[in-house]
DNA sequence: GTCTATACACTGATAGAC
DNA sequence: GTCTATCAGTGTATAGAC
């Protein structure tokens, strides 16, 4: 039971990352991630300075868990077909379960850009090249003819939007489809790990 | 040459969408809106009252805009693979040009969910009921056996989140994948056109 | 380390002259 | 209708006591 009771540290750090990747950086409130870590505003300023600096070490951890993450999962050792199947439970499920997240990134990134640059240098995603492995096993199942020409780009990307889309769009799909009942928008997140995967390999598998 | 300059209300309203499209709410400044204008801050004021108001006005005309687009350009009445090449090819054309509009909708909503319901009050939308006629053809086509069997709301999801995510992912793939070259981002978009189409249609069609 | 009180800057909004 | 000047409110950040 030692570790029940977090530092202050952590939980401002823990409180701040709801805030932050809810509201934004501009929606964000100094005040609301005191309170809801029931502690004073002056006590974030003690630990972190300044709001960017506090945003930042938010950013930079996310954003880096985030990418590791979704590379280590295209990583597998499986066959194509099944890599993909693995790929998109597993991703839909990471994304469901932290659904704030792409938003949150893509919508930093678009008021700073550079930002990428910056963290990749400090990820493995390069290194490990995850993606170019990934391509070369799309090119040895084009050769061998089991699945139709396509740019390996264009089918990463395919799989990638295809499983975050709902996601990132939940409020319209909500309002629209799902008349706000969050059962069903539920359920059809589940329904898609399999639909995805699916739809995929019908379109790249030759017959 | 006598429409050339247009009057001050329009010329707010124009900024104004330019500005809050760019920054979201909780970014745009009235100051920065009065700026790019070319007028002073209080005309804003004069005009439109709030920022809420005209930050309202400008939601509301965008989404429902957008929306009308959308869905107007699912209607057409060609067989269902040519309406599929029709819309992912005229969606993508659209979004292409308005690349800020589907995450300003989709973070605007986010802060507000209700702004739906709203809004498909005014819209004609429902009454055309755009998305039913197009399941009724996906339905037909399944009975037929043409195409393989599919619920038609996530063939929809499908073709637009194909359509939609590289727009809204910009900044990420521009950074990892295109590395901040535009040229090559926006021969990737062109590309998508017929790739998505035809990503589609190997998907669902029966061989 | 944690708090209260407060300084300081910014932003939305209004008053009033022209 | 359009401007300048200014207010009031809010949000970040700091000073200083405990």
């Amino acid at each position: 039971m030692t570790q029940l009771e977090k530092n202050t540290e952590e939980k401002i750090f823990e409180t701040a990352k709801e805030v932050f990747t809810e509201k934004g950086y501009e929606g964000a409130r100094m005040e609301d991630i005191s309170q809801r870590a029931g502690i004073n505003k002056a006590l974030l300023h003690y630990y972190y300075r300044t709001k960017e600096k506090l945003f930042n070490a938010i950013f930079d951890m996310v954003m880096g868990e985030f990418f590791e993450n979704a590379i280590s999962m295209m990583g597998s050792e499986a066959p194509l077909f099944k890599k993909i199947e693995l790929f998109v439970d597993a991703y839909i499920t990471l994304i469901s379960k932290n659904p704030h997240i792409p938003n949150f990134i893509i919508n930093e990134l678009n008021r700073n850009p550079e930002r990428l640059v910056t963290i990749f240098k400090s990820t493995p995603i390069v290194k490990n090249n995850a993606f170019g492995k990934f391509a070369e096993v799309v090119q040895e199942e084009i050769k061998k003819g089991t699945i139709e020409p396509i740019e390996p780009i264009q089918l990463i990307i395919n799989i990638i939007g295809l499983s975050l889309f709902p996601i990132i769009a939940k409020p319209i799909l909500m309002g629209i489809l799902f008349k706000n009942d969050k059962k069903k928008y539920n359920e059809f997140l589940e329904s898609r790990k399999k639909e995805v995967a699916k739809f995929v390999i019908n379109a790249i598998r030759k017959k």
